[in-house]
DNA sequence: CATGATGTTGACGTGAGCGTTAATCTTAGG
DNA sequence: CCTAAGATTAACGCTCACGTCAACATCATG
């Protein structure tokens, strides 16, 4: 689609992680290279480097591991599969099925997600108060007398 | 303060994790035991099952090492230290410099929480909008026929 | 005061997620 | 066509954050 463009090296730059990164995804069967040159080096497209910056951002963003990650990218290739499957013409049962359950791993991570994202905030809170708290003891400690 | 009730095999039960990780969590000089039994054995106290709550926060929310952690819980000590200094008078120019670090460091952190916060909105939102068209296309799959 | 549950230190073990090295092969540019 | 830069597989190494086991000490409860 995209065309096969990047060496295994340019993606790692891109995205910043080592060759070692990608390949060790590729071992786990996160990502794979959507060609290889005649010779047998991997070329990526730009949806695989995509596919390396998610992978990134499920492990960073969302502290998974990666047999975790695994799991949330194998239910997107079913779903890309499923894509496929409409344009072909599939029957109408296999899509509801597929689509339904791209639909349960999706309300899932975002259920995650969301639950992170409420416990986050709530930090943040804690944090605002204590600046808040800090700052007007400075004031308090720090001002010369009092100003009436 | 409060007293040193709990054994670390309570506190452990408690947080949720093993006795391993509290005595680990010390090694590495993240929490000690307010007190000791006469023969020597860990007394924890209600602060220092927050404390360990704490670290846990910090690694599970933030995705923060035990290096990282112990920083941000030095800082923390510093500042109680502060508070002890502030009761039992010490000099002015004392106080602001430790409160001054204390501020600095809460705002550093409170950045890395809201930056973290910001990014994980972006990805929620992200995965909401595949939930709308997820379910659009279900329902144009599914639907029988029109219903006009 | 006995005794089973719990705790202590110390040491080695373990799995995840790569880092690093070696020996060989490809690729891209002049 | 030559060559330096980059890629390939295979294997071992390493750090972090604990798990696990041993050998012993202590605690709390009847």
């Amino acid at each position: 689609m995209t065309g096969e463009t990047y060496r295994i090296g340019q993606v790692a730059e891109r995205v910043g992680v080592t060759t070692r990164t990608i390949r060790y995804y590729e071992e786990l069967g996160l990502v794979s290279p959507s060609g290889h040159s005649p010779g047998g080096a991997r070329r990526y497209s730009e949806e695989d480097v995509a596919g390396v910056r998610r992978i990134r951002e499920l492990q960073e963003l969302m502290g998974f591991d990666l047999q975790t990650i695994r799991r949330i990218v194998l239910a997107e290739r079913r779903l890309q599969e499923l894509r496929e499957q409409y344009r072909a013409g599939v029957d109408e049962a296999r899509r509801q099925e597929i689509l339904r359950e791209a639909i349960a791993i999706n309300d899932e991570l975002r259920g995650e997600v969301r639950d992170k994202l409420d416990r986050i905030q709530a930090f943040l809170e804690e944090l605002n108060a204590k600046a808040v708290r800090y700052r007007r003891f400075l004031r308090v400690t720090s001002s010369p007398r009092s100003t009436a």
